[in-house]
DNA sequence: GGCACAAAAGTTATCGATAACATATCGAGT
DNA sequence: ACTCGATATGTTATCGATAACTTTTGTGCC
């Protein structure tokens, strides 16, 4: 078969100048209807699809907007991206994503592919990267929003929060009902930058109550799994045999550390409160359901978007530089009787 | 800030022609070491970022590979779509990534706007598309791979796996359980082909066996959540009060079956057993365990991208046009006595 | 030294859409 | 009849990297 026709063949064809062509296929461009129209119908009538890479490098423009994830194995980024991509595909944009795989190399390496891609704007999840990438976002010329942390130094926008904060109200929560005896449940991996933000966190709080902030498990390469989670427990229940509450990293965790409860025969919340964090479905649907921090990550995609499309409407006033999405603490069944 | 530099520049400020400095950004092109070192040196010092759009422009390439999936928001698409993402960025390719929303109309548009990018091959999943969209994947002049079913008149090539026959493998097993009455937990949705086909695959195996094949339970729009699965669970348990099996599908609405199982103080499996889709990692941590039938999403991405790369690699032979991946029955306690 | 031949680098034209600018068409107002 | 202005369309140059081709430089060998 022949190859794929050009704008100037439609435009031959219809009998017009590929500048009219042109016109036709943008919003609101002054062309008769009637050209118009003629215009589509031929194009759909001859296979005529678009070439946006002619059309990326002489408007210097892509549609594109960069955004990176840790993984795309994970509900709430999964929610996030969904809501970002939603809310920009209405302005014409479309996600261009990639995954950092949790570590700093990978981020580095990506973000520069990114960019040669010329985005009109990068959304980074989290908030502390290499130099380089770091570098990078600052000269790249477009909006740059970090997601999900609140970084020390902010390259230009900001949609999260504090992972250490959040985890701190999981804390109290669990003082609260009396417990005493707390056991954080997370990964292992240094580079997990938001899990050992709320190690933080539950290290903090428990030195401010005055309590034993030392009883830590870490398990397993980010995310961590159901499965790890479940194995984690019992390595806490061998470690610590008089612990009164658990705080995991993630209520994937949690719930595996429910189930390795549920199989040792051991009462949950009675026995051991669990606490987890994310407010997957899971952890509203256990039996019990699970404590949780619900960090709103569709909210965080909303917010993101609405900065991107807000940065780059040159008419518009500055937004603001730095928005906080304040998570929510859920109380279920796993941390309190009913 | 002035404009950021080009290869023009970085050429300028070396001392060489631009074309040496395109080849020093290639692979194995032929420029001595101690050029190449001094241009990219050059180039990271002044901030050089490769503009690829011009680059797609010209050689006709952009690197990337379009795939479109149903929603970001489910483990096994998930899946694949990491595996993908891996192995076509060990060639140079990128995923560009699209969201159908279970939706012909949506998907339409999609594979429209995506074939504008002038990807190097299209992914799509799911077998059956709008009249328009088969055209447009059979005229787009690159390779197809369809995946995830088994489509009736495939567009190229496919790697995929007939989910009427993995639900069909799944009700075999409960009858060999001793199972007779058995219900259908689904989505009510019919743009959801995959789950139609589920149900198409139970209504078949039971009408084989010679049983009613008449219990199904419709709920909410895809994916099928754990709460609608629970809400379906009340409903089915409410309406075929003598049912002794349930066939989801997916896990996560077998999860919320089986929580609402035991909210009611219904014992799974002995008095109702529960078979769930897709070996998400709840069914293998809940207790009990939920049977489930696992798919391979991930072998499905990796075929889907060794598809691609043979496709796209002239050199190499015609690879089998049709790949099937069988999915395979995970017996747990959900559906069998300890 | 001179020749052959490979390796390294330069030249020119081009990919396809479109920004910027120029021009044609038509009706209303004086 | 003539200008003015809005609407509709055409012309030309250009975005930045690179394919295809040509030229220069370097190396080994007789």
């Amino acid at each position: 078969m022949a190859r794929s026709p050009k704008m100037s063949d439609v435009a031959a064809a219809v009998g017009v100048s590929p500048m009219t062509v042109s016109r036709a296929f943008k919003r609101d461009a002054s062309v008769s209807l009637a050209t118009r129209e003629k215009i589509l119908t031929t194009a759909r009538d001859m296979g005529y699809v678009f070439d946006s890479t002619a059309s990326n490098l002489r408007s210097q423009k892509t549609g594109f907007v960069a955004v990176t994830i840790p993984s795309i194995n994970n509900a709430n980024f999964a929610d996030t991206v969904g809501a970002l991509s939603t809310q920009l595909s209405h302005a014409g944009l479309q996600v261009l994503l990639g995954y950092t795989n949790y570590n700093w190399a990978d981020e580095e390496t990506l973000i520069e592919q990114l960019l040669r891609r010329r985005p009109e704007a990068i959304i980074v999840t989290g908030g502390s990267h290499s130099e380089r990438a770091t570098t990078m976002l600052k000269n790249a010329g477009i909006p740059v929003v970090q997601i999900w942390d609140e970084p020390a130094n902010p390259v230009d926008r900001v949609v999260g929060f504090s992972n250490a904060d959040a985890m701190k109200v999981m804390v109290r929560h669990l003082l609260d009902q009396g417990r005493r005896k707390l056991v954080f449940l997370g990964g292992d991996d240094l580079s997990d930058v938001r899990g050992a933000e709320r190690r933080a966190g539950f290290i903090s709080a428990l030195q401010d109550a005055g309590l034993d902030a030392t009883r830590l498990i870490n398990t397993g390469t980010p995310p961590v799994s159901m499965h790890q989670g479940a194995l984690a427990m019992a390595q806490a229940l061998a470690t610590y045999p008089d612990m009164d509450a658990i705080a995991c990293v993630s209520d994937l965790s949690a719930f595996g550390a429910l189930s390795e409860c549920q199989r040792q025969g051991i009462c949950v919340p009675d026995h051991i409160a669990i606490g987890g964090f994310g407010a997957y479905d899971i952890s509203a649907q256990s039996v019990p359901a699970i404590s949780t921090v619900q960090v709103h990550s569709k909210k965080i995609g909303e917010l993101a978007a609405q900065a991107i499309l807000a940065a780059l409407d040159t008419e518009k006033p500055a937004a603001p530089k730095m928005q906080r999405v304040q998570p929510d603490l859920i109380i279920r069944g796993s941390t309190q009787s009913a």
